[in-house]
DNA sequence: TAACGTGTTGATAACGCTGTCATTCCAAGC
DNA sequence: GCTTGGAATGACAGCGTTATCAACACGTTA
């Protein structure tokens, strides 16, 4: 499977036809007799032949292209972010955009493969990685041998020769962790991301070394596996929750597995944050949407998107010199899910650790 | 402001100048003279002229495009599962799909205008419109004149030339109410979502019908406004939650207004079910995220966004002699958010009503 | 046998723009 | 005035497909 240089004319001569009949196989034309049609087809094949969408559209008058226009929600999830910074990005820069969706989970690779040959087929110039594709090394093999320029959001390894974007997840989930300890906690759970999110990494590391510096020792049974979504929050919580000496705090380390917490913490008949203080990371959506609000940190995922875009057509049109590293602060942002542990409270009633609903401190 | 079919050949003309200075003036390319500039913008205002991006492309060998590759988060938003419903079909049919975003409410018309015009220069041969753009007379008059196909989820006006797909929201917001009645409940508060939503109407309407099948009067001081957010639905439930004689139960007719009446709930210091029920509609991602989860009727979203660009696209390829108009179901989702109201349980412990966590009841 | 129809294939002209390169213009310098 | 050189402009050949229409093969009918 040569790679995408093959023209109709290639196909053509190597299957001992007219570009027409090419043409005609191509779209599923009738009157095409069986046995030319499988030269035909073998012949794309071994080429590894792609039908230039652009030719195609101005032959025939039509853009194989449908749109979906709908009114920005309310809501939005991380990836609606990220594409809304994308796409104002490319809007003012007079690009268009094409998402690209890899079907989760099980057997990412395959499905980053169709992602992928989306793009290639659809020509597109340049593509955005997110986590956790931005770190797949056979997606990124690809697209250096076929030359496709990249840029990377929340990548694990913010270097080489495409522009990438990060958070500073390991200082702010370093801060989260110190507001944790200043009020008091010293039994603070944790609960991982996905192990394939550079974040994930980063985060706990924030976590660590938030206790080291307040010289409090790392409870290995206080740490637990996650995956960054409601569920495996709440599973994780349950166990935190029912351990002989459980903990008074749990940092979840995203706000979907912090809401999984909280909901854990009422089943136990807990309430947060009096019996628990539950943090999350993100300032996704949920994290208003719980009871009580999570204390998290906010990721510009929109400024991140766009900036990272920026720099990406600004590298196609040859603005760029070298490739340009982004790395952008996550504030804190205190809400009512975090209070001084129970016993402390009865102490000092937290006099000055409560005021406003919502207060951002720059990390 | 002629419509879209001049070339650059009659810009040229029109401007006294070659083709290849109206192509520098539109890539902002350098040496042209300003009064030169100045003639080539006058003439394209005047004709309406959009540069065909397949012939760009063609001669330029770029496609202006980029790839937003992603992998599919658990957590969905209308948009985000909607989008996911139309591009499953758009590849199967070997298109593509741009998404074409409105900048929400402020001035929502003119915001629509400028998601078309990113159609009209894309050249895309058809758009999907989701509420409540689906209903946007000027919108869909400038469609029509385009000559442009077009296809409308959640309409309010099921009919006309276009494909349109909705949800039996009447019916299903019928089958809540009910729910709520079989409880036990009498004075049943509503929550109304954003008037331009065709589904508003409808859901608001399967209510009435719903008290009205079981001879409960409507008590127009137990109906609130809202905008179909978490926000709205929070002040929505406060003020009914503050009424002297408050209501036993709130059928916010979204589940992100419901999460805003659970919250307004907590902060009041009632229990959810037992103090006061809350039910949503939509089954959202919010639905089974909050303490406790809701009670909801689930739009089957991706299916229908799916169904009704399965049928665009057989417009589009003429196999649809006439548009097609279709309804779909959405079942009742009992979770833990509703249960009989405080009064009524004492008396008979609500046996049958609460057993397995999640029951798919058909409407 | 000739004429006909049907299924299959190909030659060639678009499609609407950009890239290349030649040409023209015009102010500055001699 | 004449030359010079850079800025401004234009002529024209592609770009890689599809559409049109002609040509051809072959079995069937008159």
């Amino acid at each position: 499977m040569a790679s995408g240089k093959a023209k109709i004319t290639d196909v053509a001569a190597r299957a001992g036809v007219s570009i027409k009949t090419v043409s005609r196989v191509m779209n599923r034309e009738p009157n095409v007799r069986a046995d030319t049609r499988e030269r035909v087809l073998e012949a794309t094949a071994a080429l590894g032949y792609e039908p230039n969408p652009a030719a195609r559209g101005l032959a025939s008058r039509r853009s194989f292209s449908l749109g979906l226009l709908y009114e920005n929600p309310h809501e939005f999830s991380y990836t609606q972010r990220a594409f809304d910074g994308v796409f104002a990005s490319c809007t003012a820069a007079g690009y268009t955009l094409l998402m690209l969706p890899c079907g989760s989970e099980d057997d990412a690779s395959s499905a980053a493969d169709s992602a992928l040959h989306l793009a290639i087929q659809a020509r597109v110039d340049g593509v955005i990685l997110t986590a956790p594709l931005c770190d797949d090394r056979k997606l990124l093999g690809a697209l250096r041998e076929r030359e496709t320029p990249s840029a990377r959001i929340a990548t694990a390894s913010p270097e080489g020769s495409s522009c990438t974007v990060r958070a500073g997840d390991r200082d702010a989930a370093c801060a989260i962790t110190e507001h944790l300890l200043d009020l008091g906690h010293q039994r603070i759970a944790f609960i991982k991301g996905d192990p394939r999110h550079g974040a994930s990494n980063e985060r706990f590391a924030g976590f660590r070394q938030g206790l080291k510096a307040r010289g409090v020792p790392l409870d290995a049974t206080l740490v637990a596996e996650g995956h960054f979504d409601f569920d495996s929050g709440r599973q994780a919580a349950f166990g935190l929750l029912n351990l002989p000496h459980r903990p008074t705090a749990i940092f979840a380390s995203n706000d979907d597995m912090a809401a999984g917490a909280i909901a854990a913490a009422h089943a136990l008949g807990l309430a947060v944050p009096t019996a628990v203080s539950v943090a999350g990371f993100d300032d996704s959506p949920i994290a208003s949407r719980t009871w009580p609000p999570l204390t998290t940190a906010r990721q510009p995922v929109f400024e991140m998107a766009a900036a990272v875009t920026d720099d990406l057509i600004a590298q196609l049109r040859g603005q760029l010199d070298a490739p340009r590293h982004r790395l952008f602060d996550c504030p804190l942002v205190l809400r009512e899910s975090t209070a001084p542990p129970a016993a402390v409270a009865k102490k000092e009633p937290s006099k000055g650790e409560r005021e406003g609903a919502e207060r951002h401190v720059k990390s």
